[in-house]
DNA sequence: TTGCCAATCCGAAACGCTTCGGGCAAGCCT
DNA sequence: AGGCTTGCCCGAAGCGTTTCGGATTGGCAA
C-alpha cells in the first residue's frame, strides 16, 4: 500500500494535521516546514487517497462531462476531438475526467445529480447549451461549479468559453455587403442553439447597418448537416422573388451542402453566387477536400483547453472575470466572394431545379 | 444531503451494521429484515456514498480506459460507440468511468501507473491488444484487475471478451471453398493485431482441410481501411499466376475498397469474383449503402456491456471462468458468393489495370 | 439440566483525510 | 509589566461505510 499522511507525520515528527495543511499549502505552516513535508512526501512516494479526501472534504478532484444522448450530440469526430482535448488538459492538471454517456431515456439533469452525490464530482463541463438550460439552474442550485462551452446570454454570471458569435455573424455578412451584395441568405443551424441565434442577430445587425432589411425567408434554420445546407439552398434559390446573390454557411458541412446544391443548379461560385462560411475546422476526411471558401475561422479544437482551465478555476473559487473567455476568430479571404452579377441585382423569375 | 445508513438504521430500529449488511445482501440477515431495510432505503431515497464505501473497502469504484493516442486508434465513430457502451454499462453498475486520452508522446503504460496511484482506479479496460502487450504485464504486476477486448493468446489467464476469430477465418474461407473456390485471397488487417493473426490461421486451416496449400501472396496485411482493401485487391488481381476467384475482407471498410477496385477492373460480384466479409457493423453512414455481402457478422456494439461486466467481475474477485466470454457471430448469405467461373479455374495471364 | 449450534443481531474499530477549536511562544504595543 | 497580535503547531472529532469479533436468542441433542 501507498504511504499515508501518518507515515509522513512519523518521519517528519509533525502531526498529521500539520502535514495535511502543509501539503495543501495552507498559510499557517512555515515555508521551511512545507518544504520538509514535501520532501518527505516525495521520498515516501506519497499519493493522497482520493476517497478519503473526498469523504472528509467533499471535494474529489474529479470533473465530469455528460454526453447528451445519441442524436442530440455533435458528429462523432467532434466528440472524439472534444473528449481528447478535455481529457488531456484535465489530466495535465491532475484531475480525473469522468465521462457519462447519457442514454436516450435518461434525464440529463438527473444524471448530473446522481454523479454529484454518488461520486461527488467537483464540477462539470456543459456542452451544447440551450436558452435557459436546465442543467445550469440545477448545478447552481446545488452549488456545483460548471463551465459552459458557449453561453446562454450575452453577459452570463457563470464561467464559459465562447466565440463572439454575434460578431461572427456580422463579419460574415459584411464580407458580402462590402462586395455589393444586398440579398444575403443565411443557412444557419438549429434555432434552439444559443450561438445560432447570436449569429442570426449579427446578420440582421450588419444588414440594417447597411440599410438592408433582413428578409426572414433568407434565413434557414436546421441541423448543421450537409443535407440541410443543400435543401435550404435549393429552397432559397427556387423561391419566387429575388434570389440571394450571397450565402452564409453556418459551418463547413452546410457549406458542402450549399456547394452541392449550387452545382446541381448549374450555378458557379463565386461568379454566380458568393459563399462565405464559419469554419470551426471540424475534423473529418469528408471535409478535407472542400472548395476554398472565404469566411471566419476559429478552430473548435482550441476551445477545450481553456474550457478545462476555466472549470478548474471555478472549482478553486477564482473570480468570475478570469473564468470567462471569448475566443478569437480570424477572417480569411479565399476567393469564394465576388461582386454580384448584374442579372442578380434585380428580381428574376423563380428558378426551378 | 442525501440519507445515510444512520438514517435508515434510525427509522428501522436496527443498527448501522445490520443495515449495511442487509443492503449488501449478506447472509446473516433475515429475509424479512432485508426487505424492511430495502423499503426504508427506497423511501428515504438512500444513495450510498461511494467515497465512504471506497475508503472503508479499499476500492475506489472507478474504472478507466486509456485511449491510445491519435492514429493508433480505431475510427472515431467506433470510439464514440465504445465510449458510449462502456460508460452506460459502468454507470448502470454504479461505477465511475474515467477516460484518459493518451497523447502521442505519452507512455501508455506509465499513464496507467499514474492513474492507479493518483486516482486509485479499480481496474482497466484494455483495447487493441498486441501480442505480449506490456499493459497486461504491468497491470498484473501491480495487481490491478483488467479486461481485454480481444486476447493475446488462445487460452489466456486474464478476463476478456473476444470472438473466436480463428473460427471466423475458417468459416469465411469455407463459405468460398464450399462453392468450389480454391484460390481464396484474404485482405486482412494489421499483422500486429492479435485477432488478425487468429483469422489468418483460420484461413490457413480451412484451406489445408480442403487440401489447398495457403499461398502467402494471397494474403495482404494492412490497415482496416478502404484504401488498403482497394490496393490489396489490385495487387492480387494483377499478379502473374492464377488470380483469386474469391476474396475475404477483414471488415466492411476493406470490403468497400475491394468493391471499388473490382469495379475499376470491370469485374462483377459474384459472377467474376466472390466476396465474403466479416462485418462488425461499424457505425458510419459511408458503410450504410454497401452492396449486400455474405459472410460472418458480429456487432461490435454488443461487446461493450459484457466487457464492462467482466471487469467488474474481476474487481469483485469472481472466478476467471465467468470472466472470459467468447462472443457469437452469425453466418449470413447475401448473394455475393457464386461458383467460380471456368476461366478462373486455371491460370490465366496476368491482369493489368 | 447443560451444552452447543445456527440464526440474527450489534458495538466499535477501522479506512485516510480535513478541519475546528484551541495552545504556546515570541514579539509588539501601551 | 500586562495584554495583544502573529506565527506556528496540535488533538480530536468527524465524514459514511465495511467488517471483525462478539452477544443474544431459541431450539435441540446429550
Amino acid at each position: 500500500m501507498s504511504a499515508t499522511l501518518k507515515d509522513i507525520a512519523a518521519t517528519t515528527g509533525l502531526s498529521v494535521t500539520q502535514v495535511s495543511r502543509a501539503l495543501n499549502d495552507h498559510d499557517d505552516v512555515s515555508a521551511e516546514t512545507k518544504a520538509r513535508v514535501r520532501d518527505a512526501a516525495r521520498a515516501l512516494d506519497y499519493r493522497p487517497n482520493l476517497s478519503a479526501r473526498r469523504l472528509a472534504s467533499g471535494r474529489s478532484g474529479i470533473v465530469g462531462l455528460v454526453l447528451p444522448p445519441e442524436g442530440r450530440t455533435p458528429r462523432d469526430s467532434m466528440v472524439v476531438q472534444m473528449v481528447r482535448g478535455l481529457s488531456a488538459e484535465f489530466s495535465r492538471m491532475g484531475r480525473l475526467f469522468v465521462l457519462h454517456a447519457a442514454e436516450p431515456e435518461e434525464d440529463v439533469v438527473a444524471v448530473h445529480g446522481r454523479l454529484i452525490d454518488g461520486g461527488s464530482l467537483d464540477g462539470f463541463v456543459l456542452i451544447e447549451p440551450v436558452p435557459d438550460d436546465p442543467r445550469i439552474a440545477y448545478l447552481r442550485s446545488r452549488g456545483v461549479p460548471l463551465v459552459l462551452h458557449g453561453r446562454t446570454e450575452d453577459r452570463p454570471n457563470y464561467p464559459f468559453f465562447d466565440l463572439d458569435n454575434r460578431e461572427v455573424g456580422r463579419r460574415l455578412t459584411r464580407m458580402l455587403l462590402e462586395r455589393g451584395h444586398r440579398r444575403i441568405g443565411f443557412v444557419n443551424g438549429l434555432p434552439e442553439m444559443c450561438y445560432v441565434m447570436r449569429r442570426s442577430e449579427g446578420w440582421q445587425e450588419a444588414l440594417r447597418e447597411a440599410g438592408v432589411a433582413p428578409a426572414p425567408e433568407l434565413q434557414e434554420f436546421g441541423a448543421m448537416s450537409e443535407s440541410h445546407g443543400a435543401l435550404a439552398t435549393l429552397r432559397m434559390m427556387s423561391e419566387s422573388g429575388p434570389r440571394p446573390t450571397g450565402l452564409i454557411a453556418g459551418n463547413m458541412l452546410i457549406a458542402k451542402g450549399i456547394y452541392g446544391a449550387l452545382s446541381m443548379l448549374g450555378l458557379r461560385v463565386p461568379e454566380d453566387v458568393s459563399v462565405v462560411v464559419h469554419d470551426d475546422q471540424l475534423p473529418g476526411e469528408d471535409l478535407m477536400a472542400m472548395p476554398a471558401t472565404s469566411g471566419t475561422r476559429s478552430p473548435l479544437a482550441e476551445s477545450w483547453a481553456p474550457l478545462a482551465r476555466a472549470l478548474i478555476g471555478a472549482i478553486e473559487n477564482r473570480p468570475l472575470a478570469e473564468l470567462q473567455e471569448t475566443g478569437q476568430f480570424e477572417v480569411v479571404e479565399r476567393g469564394s466572394v465576388a461582386a454580384p452579377g448584374p442579372e442578380f441585382r434585380t428580381a428574376s423569375e423563380p428558378f426551378r431545379a
